[in-house]
RNA sequence: GCCGAUGUAGCUCAGUUGGUCAGAGCAGCUGAUUUGUAAUCUGCAGGUCGGGGGUUCGAAUCCCUUCAUCGGCUCCA
């Protein structure tokens, strides 16, 4: 017998070599029915597997992320056996689990390719083997033998992957006639698998490198009832509606012209107003936290970009040089603007008691990204960076930097960014040649980021390899509609320009030090940050950053003057941007779209209304009664200090 | 850049196997109406069917090419 210690501390005793099936069985039938994986011992493994000695259990439903992870592997082993019986002599990749679903990399092989049309195929074949509720079922093998299957199978993908896993760790699930390479755990049987949908194809190179040949990855998504299935199809449609991308067009915020170029964003009047209220929050906040604003140009000199590395590093790959008239004159469109800003540092003689000098600039560049790349306002060739350096005495630099989280947490915290996480992107330890300057200053750099964090309690996750070239970083990372991850603020320390751009600042002993750089930037860019927020609030801003805070309505033409006036006091009072009048289309029903959006409707005329006064409601919270218009404007002031307010 | 898909009026879309197939709704403009938040009535105007080339007696429809967009991959200073 084994003793079997259950999460609430309870102990039960089972007959050596029950399964956690079985056990759950033994609870309840119903249990057995909603769980998919369990923790033995803190190992996840399948449900399947005896329990041979006493353990601690944890059985996992559907809402624990083992539970799902399960699922979805089995899944896509269960699209891959569909695959299989469609496409014979099909070889496969690798199927994970993601975190919404899963996918499979596969090769048709000689010259076959599967096409959109084929899904619905692949689907109904899934759905048919899932209905034979086959067991599925774990052998451990040799590396021998495992070679040997897959050699035969002619799969040189398993092949490549066998080779480099240790004999003696390497197991092979089969279910019906198919068989994979896989770690697990997975389910007992696909039958579990009752509701699915493959999504979508997509190209994959073979282990991700560019190099490799480019596999095709099918992507699909299971789930326990249809009615889950049905409801997160729905939350897709959802989230489709909040695309930035539509939203910007259906509210005219933004456009793109292929005349223009692609991937250069068009600001249109009322998504440039939202840019400018962004812009002026932030100018004011940086002033109290006593940066200077700094103003460089849109290119510079090519040698600039030699002294920065930044040529060497992406030179070939950016926009080529701008060539002059004059002989061997070239410029480039600034990809980022800290080397000016280090020449602004250089500029002046520095004492160590001006330090931290803190220089801000909201700086527009330009990058060559792949075309493939652009994707609406997240992912641009040219945007806006609230982009700022904070140079320091070495012994500043945690503080500086624990100030810099807190001023990216205010900022979000205004926003009601609350959904984020903080990603410590160090410098990839196997690929140390994609980096510039010493392993000294990097361990340093490294370190002071980690304590800092540490020293803030900011929960993050650390990630290998994400680092910029020239030093690692903190990175604040929001998701969109769809669940896509992007960069916002993003603090980074940096000991190598420094030393490129020879910058020194008088210590207390009378001798030249060289300062350290921070590199920080809290919105990351315009462009981004406004596509996040357009999707966090569906395109209902926050009053103090709503493009438009108010519409006019007169009920008939008698009341046009009035309007007219009103829209005038409005206009003037340096509060509401952009009224909205509507005079003009009196008799017609207002059915805008983007006029539920608007948070303030004046209506005037009302018959209850006495002269000089207009009828306020506010979206969504009904009558404000009537008001004298300094009345309203006041209002709006004290709502937007309470927006504004931390 | 790579894999797959898409491109018809300002927007959302119809257009059957190539032969009155250049259409509808909304938006716009005309008149009428005056009713307070997703839809009042009338009339009008809007498109070389992304661009270019080809096949054909005939192309929105088939082929090639190019531009752009979408879903991913790679990349992301």
């Amino acid at each position: 017998m084994i003793r079997i210690t259950f999460p609430d501390g309870s102990v039960k005793t089972y007959r050596n070599g029950i399964t956690s099936l079985e056990i759950a069985e033994e609870i309840s039938p119903k249990l057995a029915g909603e769980v998919y994986a369990a923790t033995v011992n803190g190992v996840v493994v399948d449900l399947s597997r005896p329990v041979t000695a006493d353990a601690t259990l944890k059985l996992h439903k559907w809402e624990d992320e083992p539970a799902r992870h399960a699922f979805w592997h089995s899944s896509a082993h269960l699209m891959a056996e569909a695959l299989e019986s469609l496409y014979p002599g099909i070889k496969f990749g690798i199927g994970p689990a993601i975190e919404n679903g899963f996918y499979y990399d596969v090769d048709p092989g000689d010259g076959r390719v599967i096409v959109e049309d084929d899904l619905r195929k692949i689907e109904d074949r899934m759905k048919e083997l899932a209905t034979k509720n086959q067991p599925i079922i774990r052998k451990e093998v040799s590396k021998k033998e495992a070679i040997e299957f897959y050699k035969a199978k002619g799969d040189e993908y398993k092949t490549e992957l066998i080779n480099e896993l240790e004999d003696g760790t390497i197991t092979l699930y089969s279910q019906g006639d198919f068989t994979d390479l896989c770690r697990g755990p997975h389910l007992p049987s696909t039958g579990p698998i009752k509701a699915i949908k493959v999504l979508s194809l997509a190209g994959a190179y073979w282990r991700g490198n560019e190099k490799n040949k480019m596999l095709t990855r099918v992507y699909g998504i299971s789930f326990p009832k249809k009615k889950m299935l049905d409801d997160y199809l729905v939350l897709l449609e959802e989230a489709k509606k909040r695309d930035h991308r539509r939203i910007g067009k259906e509210l005219e915020l933004f456009t793109f012209s292929p005349k223009v170029g692609m991937g250069l964003p068009l600001w249109q009047p009322k998504g440039s107003e939202i840019r400018q209220n962004l812009i002026n929050f932030l100018t004011g906040v940086l002033h109290k936290k006593g940066y200077k604003m700094v103003t460089t140009p849109h290119i510079g000199n090519v040698n600039l970009y030699k002294t920065s590395g930044h040529f060497e590093k992406y030179g070939q790959d950016s926009f080529r040089p701008i060539s002059t008239p004059q002989e061997g004159e070239q410029f480039m469109l600034k990809p980022m603007n800290c080397p000016h800003h280090c020449e602004i540092y250089n500029a002046t003689p520095h004492s160590y008691k001006d330090l931290p000098f803190r220089m801000a600039e909201f700086g527009t560049v330009y990058r060559y990204e792949q075309s493939g790349e652009l994707h609406g306002l997240t992912r641009v060739r040219s945007f806006t960076q609230d982009d700022a350096h904070h140079f320091c005495r070495p012994d500043q630099l945690r503080e500086e930097f624990k100030s810099i989280i807190d001023l990216v947490l205010y900022v979000f915290k205004i926003l009601n960014f609350n959904d984020f996480t903080a990603q410590i992107s160090l410098r990839d330890p196997d690929d140390k040649e994609k980096y510039i300057g010493s392993d000294e200053n990097w361990e340093k750099a490294e370190q002071d980021i980690i304590v800092a964090a540490r020293e803030k309690n900011l929960e993050t996750i650390v990630v290998p390899g994400e680092a910029a070239f020239y030093g690692p970083k903190l990175d604040f990372i929001v998701k969109d509609a769809i669940g896509r991850k992007w960069q916002l603020g993003t603090i980074q320390v940096d000991y190598n320009l420094p030393e490129r751009f020879d910058l020194t600042y008088n210590g207390s002993d009378n001798q030249k030090h060289r300062p350290v750089m921070i590199h920080r930037a809290i919105f990351g860019s315009l462009e981004r940050f406004v596509a996040v927020l357009i999707e966090n609030t569906a395109g209902k801003f926050p009053l103090w950053l709503a493009p438009e805070k108010a519409v006019i309505l007169p009920i008939s033409e008698k009341f046009n003057d009035y309007a007219l006036n009103v829209l005038e006091t409005l206009n003037n009072s340096d509060i509401c941007t952009l009224i909205d009048d509507r005079s003009e289309k009196i008799g017609k029903k207002i059915r805008d779209n983007e006029l539920k959006r608007i948070p303030y409707l004046l209506i005037i005329g009302e018959k209850e209304t006495a002269d000089n006064t207009i009828s306020v409601r506010k979206q969504g919270e009904g009558d404000r009664g009537s008001m004298k218009i300094q009345e309203f404007i006041d209002l709006i002031r004290s709502e937007i200090s309470k927006e504004l307010e931390y």
